[in-house]
DNA sequence: CTGAAAGCGCTTACAG
DNA sequence: CTGAAAGCGCTTACAG
């Protein structure tokens, strides 16, 4: 994992070249105002023909400070964390940091390790959007850590730190009520596992909004699966054997509903018409699938950019009152959700 | 864009605390055999206790080395490029480096900045997923490069170092002789600009498989666009206006083939019945589609991990002679594919 | 506006 | 196996 590097052009040497002391070569690299025009484009000149890079390393060490930014994500395949990476690297560039990216697989012990090196790389600050099962060891190391951080996507119970995300509860309610509307009372919820705060979230919403219409929460409609297509193929095929099946489902993400759509599509059900469904997130396929997916708006381009918004006004400000900023989602209605057919 | 860093515990300190010399505790931290077991437990006891984080930017200052790579890629939105990067990490966390991911959007001076702020972070080599259209300054900037870098999915015309991709004509080969077996006679060419080395990789396979079956190439039926759904949704537009227009459609890439066919939709034409569409590349969404589209296979995740495993090679040793891998792609016949509807 | 000296946190010879 | 000294490439006071 090491390389040797031959001959780097110094800041001596540009001096030497130049007829100038390193300390001036110094200020001139870093645009100080105090140096008459003449020594500047001598000095500039002697770069150029040089060949001088400059080494960002050292003057940070000397400096004891960093333009790195390290961002940890939970998956990067995932078209939610591109758009959420999209967001950060934008804004981020926008203000000068270069940033170490990684990718936990929602793994904990993972996550450690990476928190670790990003520590041992000097990073100026931290973006994480943390894995769904945080051991108590992993939250301690966190708290521990001297760094500016922010968390995005996910919170962290009691870990107080700046968070940007989105209203969950709230987003799960208008998915649905709009199902409610249509008719629908048993509205089955399939995919994620409760033990994760995600989880917890969409369930308090979905609660709410039955709690709201006066309909009572039927529990053995609710179908827990990992957060896959194939998780939400399996849960449809569990739910649609219950004695007295749904009419209206919905699910924890779009990548489970596009799961639930195919299966559907198997066993020659029509979403919208047979069965309506709902997603969580709107990736860009979800307009594009056939039929296109009725879903939930949560906004993962804004979030990177809040976030990097965020870390880089603690980064400035160390002791400024901790932030939430918390979006609220907005609900797009598509072809896959429509009238409770059992209803007139 | 600069941070101050509050006391972070040294390695004198360290050494210190557990009453050795700093010289003694460095070896230590970098495991060391030549340590007795007894002030190895103490010094790590020591480091635990003060809450040590090893400062790995010092020390490859000092040791004129570097265990960060940098990665260049057109777009990290673009699920292809999620793929490569998941391979490209994969790789390179088992080797021990961290990576400085960046994103080009396509544009050479962007990807020249980029490339400089790298250098500037003492990157100890480079994977680069080259813009389309590299300017002759931006070449020559990357010959001067004093690191290891290998190219990957697009190549650099004259520009020697390693490189991994795949066998983009004979990609379109294969897709252009299913069509051919269909009874199809009139393909249009859609998507993609004809100044870039990608179009033109494709335009060679495209001809070679008319040669080989004895069809005209008919450049009536080539409508260039930019490679997005946006582009594909045009060109299929213009090309069903043609006089006599064609009966299948080869897509750039599968986001030119779902323009396609969201345009199709909107026309009522059929894919696979009233007109086959294959596209290039086998994104996820290819599959679930609906109809499902026949694609060919690029190996975006192989070529990510072979370019990470390339660049080991190279920084292990800079003077091997270059490597080239080519992957052989894949076909995927799928539902949007079918026999000529005017041909028995 | 410029120069000589000290130091960021580590590693590298070199003696003991 | 351990310690004292020098140095990676830069920046930071501090004199001039």
């Amino acid at each position: 994992m090491i390389m040797k590097k031959s001959g780097r052009v110094t800041l001596q040497q540009v001096a030497d070249h130049a007829g100038v002391s390193r300390a001036t070569a110094s200020l001139i690299v870093r645009n100080s105002p105090s140096i008459s025009e003449a020594t500047r484009k001598k000095v500039l000149a002697s770069m150029q023909e040089l060949g001088y890079v400059y080494d960002r390393i050292a003057a940070n060490l000397r400096s004891q400070s960093s333009s790195t930014i390290g961002v940890v994500v939970t998956d990067f395949a995932n078209p939610y964390y591109s758009e959420f990476l999209t967001g950060v690297h934008h804004q981020l560039e926008k203000e000068g940091y270069t940033v170490f990216l990684a990718t936990t697989f929602d793994s904990d012990a993972k996550q450690d390790n990476l928190l670790s090196t990003m520590l041992e790389h000097r990073v100026g600050g931290v973006i994480l959007c943390p894995v769904s099962d945080n051991s108590p060891e992993s939250i301690g190391k966190i708290l521990k850590l001297d760094v500016p951080i922010v968390t995005a996507v996910r919170e962290i119970p009691d870990l107080p730190c700046d968070y940007v995300g989105i209203n969950y509860e709230k987003g799960v309610e208008m998915a649905i009520d709009h199902l409610i509307e249509n008719g629908h009372s048993r509205i089955a919820f399939l995919g994620g596992i409760s033990d994760s705060s995600a989880w917890k979230k969409r369930y308090e919403g979905y609660v709410a909004a039955h709690k709201k219409a006066r309909l009572p929460v039927d529990e053995s409609l609710i179908f827990q699966s990992p957060v896959t297509r194939e998780g939400g193929a399996q849960t449809l095929g569990t739910s649609m054997k219950h004695e007295d099946p749904p009419t209206a489902v919905f699910c924890f993400n779009d990548l489970v509903a596009f799961g639930v759509m195919q299966r559907m599509r198997e066993l020659n059900l029509q979403p919208g018409s047979d069965l309506s469904v709902v997603g969580f997130d709107n990736v860009l396929e979800a307009e594009t699938f056939y039929p296109s997916l009725t879903t939930v708006e949560s906004f993962p381009k804004h979030i990177g950019m809040n976030a990097a918004g965020l870390l880089h006004k603690r980064i400035k400000d160390h002791i400024r009152d901790q932030e939430r900023i918390i979006l609220e989602p907005e609900l797009f209605v598509r072809a896959s959700t429509g009238k409770n057919p059992l209803y007139n």
